[in-house]
DNA sequence: CATGAATGAGACTTCATTCAT
DNA sequence: TATGAATGAAGTCTCATTCAT
């Protein structure tokens, strides 16, 4: 829920959160099974939405597959792993939607952070349904709440850095300290996004939001400019 | 979770949340069964809060509020509705909190921002094991979450009210709609309290806190005054 | 098995195996719950002695005891727990057929051998099922295997002290030590009788088996006396 | 796990539990197959003996085997055939470790005896794992159980016959029928040895045990001689 | 009202066995 | 022959809920 970023971009790290497999049986190795195993992921996505983490049976997905009850167990252990592979692989589009390699150096930051905004909204739209599962299972399963926490506090950090950047070129107010701020931002956007995109809220347009959501973290920040 | 109140006061409403009974087999009506149902209520806070919703039995908030298994029956119908009545309660408490009548009409805004951040980062730490429950629920309860939403929609909504206010006055920036800038900012507060307060995510302390939401929060709107 | 007593009496001490609960959750307390518990534990020896430990489900448990199969676990953790209990019983009156208080110290060692040799025996017709139930048990769980070993080792100890004291009187041989003999002769008494009387090997009349295991073992000792 | 043999030896007759092949699906033609067969035969052996014969899954001898799952299939019908191959094999070495043709008739019938059980010790000394194998599956499976017990028959018959001969010439106590005591003297040997080298119950030396056993042996049986 | 035993639907998981490639 | 994915019967265990006392 909480992947934001904003402001100059961070290159090479990778997210840490797409662990490649930790199967059961290791990996599986032909080609028929390669195509199992993603008609499970496919199908316990698309039972997840529809039903929630809780209400989601192993005998579900496996129905939804149109494989047999015990196919399942010959990709996965248990229905906290296929979802944490699922997110995993939601987490690593999302970390490439965002990373814009070569990004514009020549932007100001006013325009960076609307970037940033219009940015983590289109993911939002986009990954809607696994985000909401994410926020719920994060709530009692402690690897995937380890998981959300590690998302958040990696953006917070990147988030910080500009920050620390633009108050060290004079651009951002030096009256507060950075690490608070990064974290109060990121709350903003991501919780607002959250209620809005997801609860239905209300319905402000995209661009209204994007605004909003840009105009006040740049007051906030008291970073100079147009508006 | 995102209960937040700033501004000049509501006065008289209720929070809607506070059903004062509803019991399920008619209200218990001698002495001893108001006990009974109190006991079970105490434990099963006690309960809720050590072990998390999903992970608590029927079974163990008999066994920790002293009575039989099935007395729980007479008194409630489901671990879901417990939990209601648990939160409505603290709810009203939260709420109560926040009423705090005949405020001070003297107060500049951002003194009543301040004011309000500062009981808000009051009551989260009172209730803080609580509100981390009623989060979890509301991801897969649709009657608690709606308990939540509401809670959100009528916080925003004060907030709007009070930023419209100050819109009128001349105090507070135009060029954006007080219904957007409302949730942003609620979702600043409550959502940055939520990670700081309750998941540990790191430790400035409570001035620094509140000062960091204050300062955020009135330069964001571009409210006049002093720091 | 190897519950075999011979010679001069131990008094005091107690089998080690009868733990008298351990349940999942305390002992019942009502006594319609120790009249199901009865049940079940009846019904449990009618199953297991019927089709053996391993063909044993805790669903024929519950529907040999007239009873649902979630009420197994009202009172039992596992088929194990039950079965170890079970053959706790069995065990404790195996011990307290063998004691026999206040016995005989007029008796010749030749007259006490046999006389255990006949109680064994006895005891072996009586609960023959059980035992080789404990027998079938003991190849693969731990915890039966231990208790059946216990008991084994404290016949043997038993017999063990026997010979060394018939050694210092002068009436059993010396040449050999007692610890060895000990075993030897409690592995003649119960694997003779083991297949005698379980596996139908042949069919000896009570008194020839009796009479053969006494001599031989009176022989084997060089005991003094009549035959 | 009472396989044994003394005195006179009996020439001709095979272990009627050495079935050659008794493959499911015809004996595998190949040398590859043969090949594949015999890696199957040793990995169930190692996994057998690892694991017990319970615990052992068919998945776990074809890895171990290095072959696919499936393969088992092309050469046994089921866990119990192969493990019934395995203890032929093992039972026919062990015969064959105790047929010694053209022994000696220049031995007196304690040297006889003393042969026997070193025999025996040496026996269970290299197949220990393999007959508390058998030991266990014997108690639950008809087949197998039949195996031991046909040994165990044959056993005791050969001795009985050795005692038999033993009582026409005069040096064996007469008083007592020779089948009974025969049955009673491979227990005694049989079982002690099964306690002593395979659960650990103490820790003679082998010529303490073998000693004990011949002593007991003879003296039960009233030889004359020696000691 | 209180008790706590009894219920049974429902979910999870294992693994021997089959079979298309 | 060899492969290993797919199958599904069978068993285990949990726990919310009911109900006779």
């Amino acid at each position: 829920m909480n992947v934001h970023v904003t402001g100059e971009q961070v290159g090479e790290e990778r997210l840490s959160t797409a662990q490649p497999s930790s199967s059961p049986n290791q990996a599986p190795i032909s080609a028929k099974g390669h195509r199992t195993r993603r008609k499970l992921l496919d199908a316990a996505q698309i039972v997840f939405e529809r039903d929630g983490f809780l209400n989601t049976k192993i005998a579900d997905i496996s129905r939804e597959a149109g494989v047999a009850h015990g196919t399942f167990y010959t990709y996965f252990d248990s229905k906290t792993e296929i979802f944490r592979i699922l997110v995993a692989e939601v987490m690593e589009m999302v970390y490439n939607t965002q990373i814009t390699p070569g990004d514009g150096s020549d932007l100001t930051p006013r325009q960076k952070v609307e970037r940033g905004n219009r940015q983590w909204v289109k993911v939002v739209h986009q990954h809607r349904a696994m985000l909401r599962l994410l926020e719920e299972v994060a709530t009692f399963d402690d690897e995937i709440f380890a998981m959300r926490l590690r998302v958040r506090v990696e953006s917070a950090e990147r988030i910080r850095k500009s920050i620390e950047r633009w108050q060290q070129k004079g651009i951002a107010r030096t009256d507060l300290e950075s690490g608070p701020m990064a974290g109060a931002l990121v709350s903003m956007v991501s919780n607002f996004t959250y209620f809005w995109l997801m609860l239905g809220e209300s319905d402000y347009d995209d661009e209204t939001a994007i605004r909003t959501l840009t105009e006040l973290y740049a007051s906030a920040l008291q970073l100079p400019g147009d508006p």
